[in-house]
RNA sequence: CGGGGCGUAGCGCAGCCUGGUAGCGCACAUGCAUGGGGUGCAUGUGGUCGGAGGUUCAAAUCCUCUCGCCCCGACCA
């Protein structure tokens, strides 16, 4: 390609709304342009790299038996309404009305319009298994996009569902999957951790999310130092810290704590650390028939730990989505204000955090305003009753695994597998016959890849003050040819027309910056934009029979003979 | 959805408080010079100051409403 026939939108200065550095080289280097919020257009040169990360998803997923497919954008809502997600699925369910007034929703995900072509179209368990992938673009009307094609509300996903008559089939691809996202991730020259995971709305069992590591991410990982051990810390278990319970002291009694809400304000009032208190939240619980009163339901933790509510969720009698009382509703039921609020003598359902529970002698409310406890411990002072993991790991807790520490790191998802089960398959009737000719649900599992959010995530990890540095397999060109003053000089000018055609002949993709610009200004640009190699041609590096190369990351030119450039791109390139 | 902020040329911004001719840098066009790290000089093009209503002799500026965008805040590829 000639830089003079190709729309180069570099900027010099950042806008002034990006935020993330991904954000701010994707708009300088000109590889998209914001249309509105969450809605990006591709110029031709972010979409060759949007295309080449798609190529390589195309590649693996074929590789591993996937059969690629495409299915509309638009879905009608009868088939959300028979999986049930018509009412469940919030805000980011963008739902549209046609010109007869029919519902429909502009897909966020694809499960039911699979669910129910496969349902039609397959008979035998001889049919099985198989998996089907799309790459195409999603739409979910996030409720905050940001960090530009990171979170947008369009996005290009690659999406797979695989269909199984057993469980051990279902097993069986779920690991071809984990060790193609591997495979794919590793292609693209990602720095990449493959994490357990919680599986949220999409539903089902067993989950592994793929993460890219960058401060920017938006996730917490948790990682052993020891072991292979990494999960989501939203689903990474908390041990019990510390392993057992210390001695009982002084006798418990009362301190005034006047105005002392807060469990820091708490602490430093009574000289203790806040791991030496305990937090008392009071949530809402399910009650058990429509028309009784919700009751409340508390939860203790140690007070220098944070409460994972996606645990909490999922212990039973507690409501979900996770609701905290109103001050109002604490203050009836326990006739105390929040911030004096403790287990001892609490009249309402208590679950206590492991931590919290091996925790002794320690300072908690004491239910009266104003006034904690001090010195109190567990089976002396109250009793302890239900006993769970509520909390989030912290860095320097056990592995749950049993071998070495935790350490956190913060990740981007760019990928996401699911063993869904029969959630779907079940709710809308997705059989085929068994070897007995009875018919049989289908297992599924399902298999995501943020193909644009790969895009932004590579940049997060591969730039340094003047751009972008593209790892190979994905970078826009491999090659930028730098002819210096073509303009002027018929000897560079035949040289380089000569050269980028050889170039091209040998399968190299070459970018010619043949700009009437002066070469600083072609340097700048060429880097910003990443290109991973380029080669200078000039009218002194002629007369000597040579050319200059110099690799994005390099700090220094390298001279190299007329003769052998091409192979020695083409080394370069790896060919 | 709640809290905070911002809308003036393609991009980055000043002007607004204290109402009176719409400005600067970059980009873009033309010319001359320059020609190995975003070159210099000169001359130009480009704005219904987000929109609507109001106050006023006069509104980018003051008032009201509205739309959009960004940041922080707990359902995600």
């Amino acid at each position: 390609m000639r830089a003079s026939r190709f729309l180069i939108a570099t900027q010099k200065e950042t806008p002034a709304d990006a935020e993330v550095i991904s954000h701010q080289l994707m708009l300088r280097a000109g590889l998209i342009r914001k249309l509105a919020s969450g809605l990006y257009n591709w110029l031709p040169m972010g979409l060759r790299v949007l295309r080449k990360v798609e190529n390589i998803v195309r590649e693996e997923m074929d590789r591993a038996g996937a059969q690629e497919l495409l299915m509309p954008v638009v879905q009608p809502a009868e088939l959300w309404e028979e999986s049930g997600r018509w009412q469940q699925y919030g805000g980011e369910l963008l739902r549209i009305k046609d010109r007869h007034t029919r519902d429909f929703c502009l897909g966020p995900t694809h499960e039911e319009v699979i669910t129910d072509l496969i349902r039609n179209e397959m008979k035998s368990y001889k049919q099985l298994p198989a998996n089907f992938y799309q790459i195409q673009t999603k739409f979910r009307d996030e409720r905050r996009p940001r960090f530009g094609v990171m979170r947008a509300r369009e996005f290009l996903m690659k999406d797979a569902y695989s269909f199984h008559i057993d469980q051990d089939s279902l097993d069986e691809t779920y690991q071809t999957m984990f060790d193609t996202y591997k495979r794919i991730f590793e292609r693209i020259g990602l720095d990449f951790r493959p994490v357990q995971a919680d599986s949220g709305s999409i539903g089902g069992s067993s989950s592994h999310e793929f993460h890219v590591l960058a401060d920017s991410g938006e996730d917490d990982i948790a990682f052993s130092t020891e072991s292979g051990f990494a999960a989501n810390i939203e689903l990474a278990e908390a041990l019990a810290v510390p392993a057992a319970r210390e001695a009982a002291g002084e006798p418990m009694q009362e301190v005034e704590t006047p105005a002392q809400k807060t469990i820091d304000e708490v602490a430093r009032f009574l000289n203790l650390s806040p791991a030496q208190t305990l937090k008392t939240l009071i949530v809402l619980g399910k009650a058990e028939n429509d028309d009784d009163e919700v009751p409340l339901v508390a939860l203790v933790l140690r007070g220098d730990h944070t409460l994972n509510e996606l645990k909490a969720e999922k212990v039973k009698g507690i409501a979900q989505p996770l609701t905290f009382a109103t001050e109002e509703q604490v203050e009836k039921t326990i006739g105390a204000a929040v911030g004096s609020i403790g287990p001892v003598g609490l009249n309402i359902r208590t679950i206590v955090d492991r931590s919290a529970a091996h925790t002794a002698n320690f300072a908690c409310g004491a239910n009266k305003d104003d006034v904690h406890l001090v010195s109190v411990n567990w089976d002396r002072d109250v009793a302890l009753g239900e006993v769970a993991d509520l909390r989030n790991v912290v860095e320097g807790d056990p592995s749950p695994d049993g071998q070495g520490e935790l350490v956190i790191k913060r990740g981007i998802e760019v990928g996401h597998i699911f063993k869904l089960g029969n959630k779907y398959s079940a709710a809308m009737n997705a059989t085929v016959l068994n070897e007995n000719g009875k018919a049989t649900i289908m297992e599924m599992g399902c298999y995501g890849i943020g193909v644009s959010r790969i895009v932004a995530s590579a940049i997060e990890q591969n730039h340094d003050d003047n751009g972008i540095i593209w790892p190979l397999a994905i970078a826009p060109f491999e090659l930028a040819l730098l002819p210096l003053n073509m303009n002027k000089s018929a000897l560079v000018a035949e040289q380089a027309e000569a050269l980028y055609q050889q170039l091209q002949e040998s399968g190299i993709d070459v970018f010619m910056d043949d700009r009437n610009e002066r070469p600083g200004f072609k340097f700048a640009d060429m880097e910003l934009i990443g290109i991973p190699h380029r080669l200078v041609i000039s009218e002194r590096g002629i007369k000597n029979g040579t050319l200059e190369y110099k690799g994005r990351s390099d700090s220094e030119n390298q001279d190299i003979e007329l003769a052998s450039v091409v192979d020695f791109i083409r080394n370069k390139l790896g060919r």
